[in-house]
DNA sequence: GAGTCTTTGTGTCATTTTTACACTATCCAA
DNA sequence: TTGGATAGTGTAAAAATGACACAAAGACTC
């Protein structure tokens, strides 16, 4: 069910799977794609669970992980990254996990490593995929949540903490944010994923020396309040940071 | 030959193993402990490999970590850290690896994916353990290492990096060096691991405001030039700081 | 025991970065 | 026109950083 679009002359490993996190923001807070999967028969565990799947035999861990991403959301090239192995012998435990195991995969019982993997994309672009699962994706507030299938919230947690250690160095808010955005948007980003407040004033200050924002002459419009001015992000310049690398991001 | 002390009750996992980045410093350097695999048949590759194994079916990842590191080195409870899953379905291409997998696994043609941890180990503590692969074992400079069996050589950057990273975070030179060291002593080890000279005075300064070290009311003796303080670290400062996190040890 | 070699250990100043903090401007809606 | 909401802006004190040079201590040699 998962994925019956088979790949010819490739054979899935059942030993080894890779979940997505996926991140997007609502310009309120961080969010994750989830998907539901439904009512489900024996004690009622969680609903919701991190899109993934089992791996073929012939592709590496990468092009799975972005093979999975492709077939939920329809987007190639996204910004991908690896989060950890997640391994324990026991993580099929919950009874709704393994009644739900025993509909789409052939060995039920296998005991499965995932890689984890993380990935930022903009909200605008993400059109629920025809193929597979996606029809019962969408997007969960990641503090809203308090349990996932499996050991899923456990590698959120990971992942949320990889991202908030990326964004200290790397601009990469660049991936989830759309194309046009105001800096209140920006900031708010920060905060939700550093977790903390930040002062407006020290946060546009240390964000305009970045040289990274191009000040479109557009401003909002409809808003019952003074209306913000747009930026943009510089690919080159960003680009050209996350070459050189800049340390210290850190609020 | 790998392991012959079967657990009872348990099989390999003939998909997943765990690889070893064993660091050491020797007061000078940043070394690594790998396996020499002796003279190989076919097309001579590298001789040199990391320690690894595969996974057994009841053990998670980090029991496979510290049980692969316990049987190389007899050392228990040591600073371990996931660096990542590496899983290229041709991470196995090597003849000279492909000769060695049949003379050590049961499945030699299996696809595997590797899971690789770091850990950071006193060299003084380090005894060649009787068991298995650990009479080829040795301490080789980190940085005269020019290739590595299998994709290992990868892995050894991948940890390298994410070494580099944590040592900005977490004053965990801790785990590597002797019980007394010097200043001096402590300055190479950052720059070794950071791969760039750091000023004298100002680290000096910085990691003295830290508070982590006590100066010890000793001094070397028997070196040619003026001799220098011991300094040892203060293990509860050191949690207290890994607690709180201390952002910004990025020269 | 005088001289040489080698490494330790120390302070200051200029510059940059960080932090804390409050009020006016602009738009919409009532 | 007023009220509600958010945007946008500067400064001053404190802390951190980076650059830089020379005297002190021991071992060894002659």
């Amino acid at each position: 069910m998962h994925n019956n679009q088979k790949k010819i002359g490739s054979e899935l490993n059942p030993n080894v799977s890779v979940d997505c996190v996926i991140f997007g923001f609502d310009l309120e807070k961080l969010t994750v794609l989830v998907i539901d999967r439904g009512e489900i028969s024996a004690a009622n565990g969680p609903r919701l669970a991190l899109p993934g799947n089992l791996i073929y035999d012939d592709e590496n861990l990468d092009q799975a992980a972005n093979r999975v991403l492709e077939e939920l959301t329809g987007l190639k090239n996204i910004y991908l990254e690896q989060v950890g192995a997640f391994g324990d012998p026991f993580r099929i435990h919950k009874e709704s996990d393994r009644e739900w195991l025993k509909s789409i995969r052939a060995q039920p019982d296998a005991r499965v490593i995932t890689v984890a993997y993380f990935s930022l994309v903009k909200i605008e672009d993400y059109l629920p995929h025809a193929s597979s699962f996606a029809k019962n994706a969408g997007w969960a507030p990641v503090n809203e949540l308090s349990e996932l299938a499996f050991d899923h919230f456990e590698i959120l947690q990971s992942a949320k903490d990889k991202l908030k250690q990326k964004i200290k160095i790397q601009p990469i808010g660049f991936n989830l944010l759309p194309e046009k955005f105001t800096l209140s948007q920006l900031h708010r980003f920060y905060e939700s994923i550093l977790d903390k407040p930040l002062d407006k004033r020290n946060f546009r200050r240390k964000i305009q020396k970045l040289n990274i924002l191009s000040n479109l002459k557009e401003k909002q419009r409809g808003v019952p309040h003074k209306p913000s001015s747009l930026y943009e992000f510089n690919e080159e310049k960003y680009q050209e940071l996350t070459q050189k690398g800049f340390d210290n991001f850190g609020f």
